[in-house]
RNA sequence: UACCCCGUGGUGUAACGGUAACACUAGAGAUUCUGGUUCUCUCAUUCUUGGUUCGAAUCCAAGCGGGGUAACCA
């Protein structure tokens, strides 16, 4: 379409059930055929992949059908609210592809406008301020089962609720001491119907307007007349607020807003092995168990983007997984396949030993160096090809040599031959042993010349292809392997008395310090990304690397059938022994 | 034991009254200078029971199961 394709969303593979909504709306000349939406976090936390569903949906429907979205702060609530929110938010979400214009919004521009709204519905009886205490106005509410009672408070006139109303802004009385409260019914079988509060006093400096306040509204006031003074048609919101859709409709109903949108509601992602709540996350960066919200392994929008993350693969797994009314839970594999698959394309390969083991060629010239011909992207050709040192002695894996390997071991092993990936095969003629510990300390290879490049003449085929970097011109640096942050699949999930600490993975971060690279990595930039050949994708951290020193995090490795297969085969062992 | 919402392969979604589709996983195989990639193939009595209909995953009813809701949070 243009040259800024790559920024935009990813084509539907299907209409959801809001697309058809938004259709249906657009067909029957509703909102003058507009369609307006918003994306409305509270600056309380950062965003994580749950708001990323969200931040795709809202923007995604606007670009779908010619409309519009809004980027706007539900800032009610000053005492959890803060500015680096703002911040990261609006750096999080352009990241992702995403603009707002002009359309930059926050709920406390509205607050005059949402005060005088309030003023209206006292003056038409709607409103009451209540003395009620948080208690006693909970006893009041009833219960599920029970029918509420109306607050003695609830028949107040309309002068004296004016008077109380303003006086309760001017910071008269003492915080949760009074309310303004919507007169509803207080035996709906609707909690949110039962006289919702819409006001409460609350002395606490707000982040944009000061203490010019000292009553914020609540979120079932403040947001259907935000979303009615934005114009917005759609109101997309999750499934938890669907009880609050007749209060939505009350409000916006009750008061002179120039606009009638409308809340549609979604179910929230959930992701095996991740945990997203904002306050749960919260917990895990004060209380230490990560780095902060952009951990690598954190499901934060930032923590994953520092892992590796691509833009267009969290767009791709948000377009996957669909959208839909019936809460369930994603496997992550289907966010790591959208990673994999974007990176499968457009990342450079090296080739990089992570433990280093080391191999001496026998009959190789111990003053020689040789300068090999390697494809960057196999899967790109554009992507064009590079040197690769090749000298006597090498680090290969330690895991691709073995002592006394099975038959289905395509690696190095005694007697056996493999390819060098991009130089030549080799075949072990032994190896050295530390007496002490056991440890393998050095295989002796001998090589055969005719097979420079990886191609031998004879058409001798070779199980395996390993890749090795000479251990002269190797650069070394630090390599963080990173697993899910959870042990297991539902972390909420815990039993009697415990908390979802305690499904914290111990071994989530596993740092590899003197990892043997490929030379050119070290000059690799923060940010760039690319794939170690056989162990995965990795991505330079863009906040611990120096120049010079790189520190490189693993966003996710490659598939691994032999890693597999091994599993099973001792699966089936420890079965023939039981 | 109130009200609201939701039940389609292992997982996530599609099928819009005309005979279950796509992606991922798993399994089998092929290709491969990455045990990667790619390519084949295999895996469902649509929660249950009734009803409406020539015909039901789709409509209706009941049951069962799951989720949400009693902050002056959002």
């Amino acid at each position: 379409m243009n040259d800024r394709s790559d920024t935009n969303a990813v084509p539907p593979v299907a209409l959801h059930f809001i697309d058809e909504r938004v259709q249906a709306d657009l067909a029957a000349g509703r909102y003058g055929g507009r369609v307006h939406t918003r994306f409305p976090p509270e600056p309380n936390g950062y965003l994580h992949i749950g708001h990323a569903k969200s931040i795709c949906l809202n923007f995604g429907l606007a670009q779908r059908f010619g409309g519009l979205c809004n980027l706007r702060f539900d800032d009610t609530n000053p005492t959890t609210e803060e500015v680096e929110y703002v911040e990261s938010i609006q750096r999080d979400v352009r990241w992702l592809g995403f603009e707002w214009g002009e359309r930059l919004y926050y709920a406390s521009d509205f607050f005059e406008r949402i005060y005088g709204f309030a003023e209206e519905l006292v003056r038409h009886g709607k409103a009451y301020v209540c003395d009620l205490g948080p208690d006693d106005m909970s006893r009041y509410r009833g219960s599920l089962t029970a029918p509420g009672t109306d607050s003695p408070y609830r028949a107040r006139s309309v002068a004296e609720n004016l008077d109380l109303l303003e006086r309760m802004r001017r910071g008269e009385f003492p915080e949760g001491s009074r309310t303004l409260r919507a007169k509803i019914d207080m035996a709906s079988p609707n909690m949110n119907l039962r006289d919702p509060v819409l006001y409460r006093i609350l002395k606490a400096a707000h982040h944009r307007t000061g203490t010019a306040w000292s009553i914020y509204p609540t979120y079932d006031y403040a947001h259907p007349l935000c979303d009615a003074l934005e114009s917005i048609t759609h109101s997309i919101c999750t499934l938890e607020f669907e009880n609050h859709r007749p209060l939505y409709d009350w409000v916006r109903d009750n008061c002179s807003v120039p606009a009638r949108p409308e809340q549609i509601e979604f179910a929230r992602l959930n992701v095996t092995y991740m945990v997203l709540s904002k306050r749960k996350l919260l917990r895990l960066v004060n209380e230490r168990r990560v780095l902060g919200w952009d951990d690598p392994r954190m499901p934060t929008i930032s923590g994953l983007r520092r892992r590796g993350y691509t833009a267009e693969a969290l767009r791709t797994f948000c377009e996957r997984i669909g959208v839909a009314r019936f809460t369930s839970t994603v496997d992550i594999v289907q966010l790591e396949n959208a990673l994999r698959d974007d990176l499968n394309k457009r990342a450079p390969r090296a080739m990089a030993v992570l433990r280093p083991l080391e191999v001496l060629i026998e009959n190789y010239p111990s003053d020689t160096v040789e300068e090999l011909t390697a494809r960057n992207n196999p899967e790109d050709p554009a992507a064009g090809e590079r040197k690769v040192k090749f000298s006597k002695r090498l680090f290969i894996e330690r895991d691709d040599f073995r002592e006394d390997p099975p038959k289905d071991f395509y690696r190095l092993g005694p007697g056996r031959e493999v390819r060098l990936r991009y130089a030549y095969y080799v075949k072990c003629t032994g190896f050295d042993k530390d007496p002490a510990t056991g440890e393998v300390t050095r295989v002796h290879c001998t090589y055969d010349p005719a097979t420079r490049g990886g191609d031998s003449p004879d058409g001798r085929k070779v199980k395996g292809t390993i890749h090795w970097v000479s251990a002269e011109h190797a650069q070394r640096a630090e390599v963080r392997l990173y697993d899910h942050l959870f042990g297991t699949e539902f972390p909420e999930e815990v039993g009697e008395g415990q908390d979802f600490m305690v499904n914290l993975n111990p071994k989530s971060l596993e740092v590899v310090r003197d990892a043997a690279l490929e030379a050119m990595l070290i000059d690799a930039e923060p940010g760039s990304r690319w794939q170690f050949e056989r162990h995965g994708y990795f991505c330079v951290d863009v906040v611990d690397s120096r120049p010079g020193a790189p520190v490189f995090n693993r966003a996710v490795s490659l598939k691994d059938s032999w890693a597999k297969l091994e599993k099973k085969q001792h699966a089936k062992g420890a079965e023939r022994t039981r």
